[in-house]
DNA sequence: CTGTTAGCGCGTTCAT
DNA sequence: ATGAACGCGCTAACAG
């Protein structure tokens, strides 16, 4: 595979005035410029960004570390990322860690070795030592979705709050007194604050909080599946089920339809996450849709602000409003 | 940042030692590994796979080029390529062409430049060019999902000539005699087999080919939605539509609600690509479902091989079999 | 089991 | 507007 040298010397020029016009770093007049694309083009040469890398300590390449790709939500996250990304230049690697911080931790130190010029992070549980590690390397880091304990950190995220305040709003103006909460794990951010912004809501109407009707497990389907079976199971019953996210929202919608309750005769149901138009047959939950591909996006430009130089002692929390869609999961005033 | 030899001189080392130690290459013992190990973490070093990379010729990176990762067929794939890369020690880098040759061509050209150790490439269209640029930097190949003109190519697909066939099947079997094809776009593979799939049932079943009913489109919801409009607004009216992907699928479907006709009874519907039980409320479409998962990690399987030195002039073409799940949007017998 | 030498392919730095 | 010298951080090749 010839080199730089190689060009230069069919060329007629030297390496560095080769390296100038792959790069458009300095000047060269046209007529080099001319001969040294021809010669690239007839060694059929490819510059070497590990070398390149090496020499000027940048990658150009970005990191996307989130829990499940899977995920639409997460999905769409991802697009933006990686057009935003590949416009700068830049390419993205994908890191799934399953909510697991060994592997998140594994896959950092992968990163860190490649020596990625950023990373974007959905930090499985708290974080603290992956963000504690990625700062000590000094890669530039922005936090995706979730809150951190580091507040000198930059986050984008969903306002989760907010999003489940109004939720739990919506089933309370339709009359339901009796509502049972299907989280995601308790050391996630995200289940945190979409408890408090429920329980917001109940105290405002004057219904006690129940810490029998809030449950967690996991952001799986799996786990909504279970949860609303062991719910269902005793009485008394909730007339509505608030599902913190999409997976767990679907798993409950089938042990319900297993027990034979109807959605939303018989049991209301809402959800977080909105699903892609191209994925849904027949629109029918009521959530709190995030703005999946936006929040990638401001991410990366956050990132790629730090690269350009934009040295700055503010760190921002960037928090996104959820947009409530009702459909017909969440049935009529009772 | 401390590098290998600061490594060194704290360990009382050569360098060479210590990037033995690393990288579990050649012997060390245990007391010097200790030495060594403890070096490490006191001084936080972490190795540049920058320049190992430039020294070795191997960056432990490999591609996956396709589409839309935004699609759940897709997602699964790469869910399967990246859980196997990623225990084999490779990082995965993802890009999205939306079936554009010329944002598909700046991706390679960028993951060359990267030396990256091997690529996985879904082809948009053709892919005759792609191909030959790749073989011509001598990188490592897997064709996954489409078939492509050079037969000197590991190629991992599913059946779908076999899968379109079956589910034709099944509608004559119903009784349909009337069925419309809502396809991808024509210089792809897979619309190509499903069409060819399609027509030999009918041909089978004594029906004649009625290229009034064999649309062309794109792979996506929006070009579903057209194409199912456009059929049914005039007369004859097809008593079934096969849509040849999910997205176009439910597109499809979306029309057919718009204008009032309803699923299965009015027309039935079947699909290519089943959508992961995470992402369903309720089960509604007859599909051939292809084993996603399945084709990462056969893909990736046969690259890793590759780049483990197992030198074959055999070019293999892996076709695995699309299972056809029968739910109600294919409805009963008439 | 460990060390020495040399160089991977570039870009920084300084020079003209 | 272009070039020379050097070294980025690591490992291949060879030596002992």
């Amino acid at each position: 595979m010839a080199d730089i040298r190689d060009v230069a010397k069919r060329a007629g020029v030297a390496p560095i005035t080769v390296s100038r016009c792959i790069n458009n770093s300095g000047y060269c007049s046209p007529e080099t410029r001319a001969r040294v694309e021809a010669a690239i083009s007839e060694l059929g040469f490819v510059p070497n960004r590990m070398a390149s890398g090496l020499r000027s300590k940048r990658s150009n390449t970005l990191a996307l570390v989130l829990t499940d790709i899977t995920n639409p939500f997460f999905t769409t996250i991802a697009r933006g990322v990686e057009d935003t990304a590949s416009e700068a230049g830049y390419t993205v690697i994908f890191c799934n860690t399953d909510e697991s911080v060994i592997k998140e931790q594994m896959y950092l130190h992968m990163l860190v070795e490649k020596r990625v010029d950023g990373i974007l992070l959905v930090p499985a549980q708290s974080g603290l030592d992956s963000v504690a590690f990625i700062k000590q390397q000094n890669t530039p880091l922005v936090i995706l979705d979730r809150r951190v304990a580091d507040l000198n950190t930059d986050v984008v995220r969903c306002d989760s709050f907010g999003g489940a305040y109004e939720l739990t709003r919506l089933l309370l103006s339709l009359g339901h007194r009796d509502i049972a909460v299907l989280n995601g794990p308790d050391g996630v951010s995200t289940s945190i604050d979409r408890l408090l912004g429920y329980r917001k809501a109940l105290a405002e109407a004057g219904i006690p909080a129940n810490s029998k009707w809030e449950y967690f497990g996991e952001f799986n389907q799996k786990s909504g599946y279970e949860m609303a079976h062991k719910i269902m199971a005793e009485a008394p019953l909730p007339t509505a089920l608030f599902a913190t996210n999409n997976f767990i929202a679907f798993g409950a919608l089938k042990a319900l339809r297993e027990i034979g309750l109807r959605v939303p005769e018989d049991v209301a149901v809402v959800g977080f996450d909105d699903l892609p138009p191209a994925l849904v047959t027949f629109p029918f939950l009521t959530v709190a849709d995030q703005p999946a591909y936006e929040m990638g996006r401001r991410a990366i430009e956050i990132l790629l602000n730090k690269l350009s130089g934009e040295i700055s002692d503010q760190y921002q929390d960037v928090v996104l409003p959820a947009e409530i869609v009702i459909r017909q999961s969440s049935g009529q005033a009772r």
